[in-house]
DNA sequence: GCCTTAAACAACCAATAGGTTGATAAAGCA
DNA sequence: TGCTTTATCAACCTATTGGTTGTTTAAGGC
């Protein structure tokens, strides 16, 4: 019954595991940027920088585009929903003190259009 | 304006980032366990998973009490809900196209009774 | 064509994460 | 007291992360 994501949902929690990929996230939150312009606030390289937006990227947190010699990031939100639906199966359970664990998934898949899928 | 929880948001998504602790947390979110209960279903041992819970520990994701020479392991539903409560910020700020952050912030602090705190 | 800019690729290095085995500590039970 | 259970501590090994410098590719501007 298990699913494949296990390897997206390891990605995407330690994408966010480091303060300088979750300032880039925040960034991005308000509108596209190229590597440059994400670097500038930080006092590290633009290939470590870059090495970082891999990360987000493998995590499919962010995508890519071609535009000319620019290659602007884009934030992908929905992957950012998968985290919250995962975190949000088990709060929920514990809030509810054992109102059934199927109920919750399946008000969050219709609340969030998200598969009800089983946790890891 | 930034506040010292950084490490604390490092720390917890880094221990998500594991599929032996996000079990863990499904696990636990059904009850407490002793770490000898936790390791049974793993084909490691039981000092790698004495580790796994130290980092869990370590996040304030869960906490051990002490039972005669049981050491109970505990969630913590309140550290999960400050993971979603910052990936909310960004993801809502997408979905609204802009409608004000702040906004944002206040009715999830409203509904959840978490501090609206400046993002990292 | 030549130069500049944007960004990736490659090799390398130090620090840390995840795992192991072996020894130790603390609490109950005989 | 001595034995068993529960769990941690300590040392060690290997793979991976996060960073560096240096080189290369690709696209425009002149």
């Amino acid at each position: 019954m298990d699913t494949g994501d296990d390897e997206l949902l390891d990605a995407a929690f330690l994408a966010l595991a480091d303060p300088v990929r979750r300032r880039i996230i925040s960034r991005l939150s308000r509108g596209p940027a190229t590597v440059n312009e994400l670097a500038e606030p930080f006092a590290i390289t633009k290939q470590a920088v870059s090495k970082h937006i891999q990360v987000l990227e493998q995590a499919q947190l962010v995508t890519r585009t071609r535009d000319a010699q620019r290659r602007p990031v884009h934030l992908n939100p929905a992957r950012l929903e998968a985290l919250t639906a995962w975190i949000d199966q088990y709060r929920l359970v514990r809030e509810g003190q054992f109102r059934s664990l199927d109920a919750v998934l399946q008000s969050r898949a219709a609340a969030s259009g998200t598969q009800a899928k089983d946790p890891s």
